[in-house]
DNA sequence: CCGCAATTTGCACCCGGTTGCAAATTGTTG
DNA sequence: CAACAATTTGCAACCGGGTGCAAATTGCGG
């Protein structure tokens, strides 16, 4: 198809062939060239062929930074992602990066970690004149708020959690259904001693799904006993945290079920009661359906999000010039495997 | 620290303190604020700490569109990605942007899968003037390496997997070297028959480690018996692909271990002995050492690449003016655990 | 065939920085 | 203090493409 990269070689080592270029070698001028590439300019049809075609030949493609500096939107969206230890985010990644793609959109990818306190990265995107900041599951810390205010020409938009920062959007699951939901399952199979292992911190995002667990419970006139801590979302955490647990009870003093706060929590306390061999003596709940929940070897209960539909609406606001409410809840799906069963 | 925040908000909704907004505040032209801004310009000490009150004072952040216009280098880094199902790859994500990040670059999400079968993110990102792309681990379809030859300027750098593209550079694992530690593994073990488990096709990525797998066996006079395919790097290919072998064989017609392809598989191949009530019947290796492969339900011995540096080595070649040797192969470190041992 | 409106096109200038060059300032030395 | 070298600084031009406006072209009814 592109048979003439002789041309493009011969042009010179760096590729640089501008719009002058093309208006050139079709008889127009420059500004015809950008017209033709322009949707819905006002140009003649024969003008854009000839130009459409000396640019094929060319091996034209326009230079998106400068086309960035006037038009002053980039489509480039910056995606905010912190603990990159959570599996459960890298599906998350690919689904976001493939529906930006998809419309004509880049990702930047930023990371907030450890080092990077004072959000560099976040303010270089903005320097970089990004169109728009989704936050993939982040914490938000008070620091990226702070940072995130001085922004205020572009939409920040907060996937997967919540959060009440006035000029932030939020696209997330409904937490306390969802939390009702699961505590359903759960007095279904006729636990009485509930419990419940939370991550790092207690968070908006956690604090609406544990409500909504405890007022499920509630329902049926059961209450949360216990919270265990794990710290952070981490496998590790997990393990070390229940293990921990069930070191201290006897087996007659524990709760007969835990729901955790995310399905690595989960596998975590999975672990440790396999580790014991005490593998059926715990109902466990997770939360966001990984691809390891279906593992046999875990068979893991799970709440899953609706993915798909979560990152469509976050990426619709970003180009949007209408307003839209500030936030935005989609029901999930509970997944019933093993784990969370008597057995 | 910047407190004047208040003059930000005056300056108007959008901000956009430009250089010579910041020349005027700071009594010089725009063109010694661009110098004080640059490393080793000619400009006096005294001015350019006026400069930078000044731009302190205004919050000034200069544009990187512009700036990457007339310099031709943007410090952006395309990382292109294909299969986003193995988790390995969170890790590698990680690892790169926070390096990336450490040293000033900012990275460029290019999901190459399905759909863009024409490669039109890496289009777009060289449009962008991206100051190099890494190929994390990506399989280099023909579509794309064709791609890639047009990318004259700017290097292209293979992380995580071979290849004898000519311009294009190599940063990866000794495969020969790690097949070699794997099979002395097993045959430490006494396994006399064994087999090998792979992923979606033979690259010569793959194609190097099971030579030296091969070249391992062939020093204590075994052979690889059989290569069970797998197909995709998924944990289900890899639980289908054994659950089938193993329905097919007789327990005595079997091999006694198994070296997978890396740890998704393996994972999906203990997974499959599990169901079958056989985890002990066969010893299994896999590759990468993946958080999960710590887990005690696994126990998964594996091989592990030295992330960090082959990250830093790849990220190290962006910048480089001078000629460095093509390709750049590093030892991992096989990562005893019980998943190979007898039981 | 003319007059007028609707398209189409060319042009100057802008986006926000950087670079080469020459003028202006500073410092040094005979 | 003049003469000359070393810095510093201002300026014009440019990176590559987009926008508003006016000129040029086209289409159409009278």
């Amino acid at each position: 198809m592109i048979k003439k990269s002789k041309n493009m070689q011969a042009a010179g080592g760096t590729h640089k062939v501008t719009a002058s270029d093309v208006a050139r070698r079709a008889g127009v001028s420059k500004w015809t060239v950008s017209r033709a590439f322009t949707e819905g300019a006002s140009i003649s049809p024969k003008a854009r062929e000839k130009v459409l075609k000396a640019a094929a030949e060319l091996g034209y493609r326009p230079n998106l930074l400068a086309r960035g500096l006037t038009k002053r939107q980039t489509r480039i969206v910056g995606l905010v992602v912190d603990e990159m230890d959570n599996p459960n985010l890298l599906g998350l990644l690919k689904e976001t990066s493939l529906q930006l793609q998809r419309r004509g959109y880049l990702s930047m990818l930023l990371n907030i970690s450890e080092e990077d306190r004072e959000g560099a990265a976040i303010s270089l995107a903005d320097q970089f004149q990004v169109d728009g900041l989704i936050f993939l599951g982040t914490v938000l810390t008070d620091e990226l708020v702070h940072l995130a205010q001085q922004i205020h020409h572009i939409p920040l938009i907060v996937l997967y959690r919540n959060s009440d920062i006035p000029h932030i959007q939020v696209v997330s699951t409904d937490g306390h259904l969802a939390g009702r939901e699961i505590a359903e399952a759960m007095v279904e199979q006729g636990y009485q001693r509930i419990g419940y292992m939370a991550g790092p911190l207690s968070e908006s995002t956690q604090l609406r799904r544990l409500e909504g667990f405890r007022d499920g419970l509630a329902e049926h006139g059961l209450a949360v006993e216990e919270i265990v801590e794990a710290g952070h979302y981490q496998r590790g955490a997990g393990f070390n945290a229940l293990s921990q647990y069930l070191a201290s009870r006897p087996a007659n003093g524990r709760v007969e079920a835990l729901f955790c706060e995310n399905d690595i929590l989960a596998i975590g306390a999975l672990d440790a009661l396999h580790k014991r061999g005490e593998a059926s003596s715990m109902g466990i709940i997770g939360f966001d359906d990984i691809d390891l929940a279906a593992s046999p070897c875990y068979a893991l209960t799970t709440y899953r999000q609706p993915l798909e539909r979560l990152v469509g609406e976050a990426i619709r606001r970003i180009g949007l010039e209408e307003e839209v409410p500030r936030c935005h809840l989609l029901p999930g799906e509970l997944i019933l495997r093993d784990s969370h069963r008597r057995r």
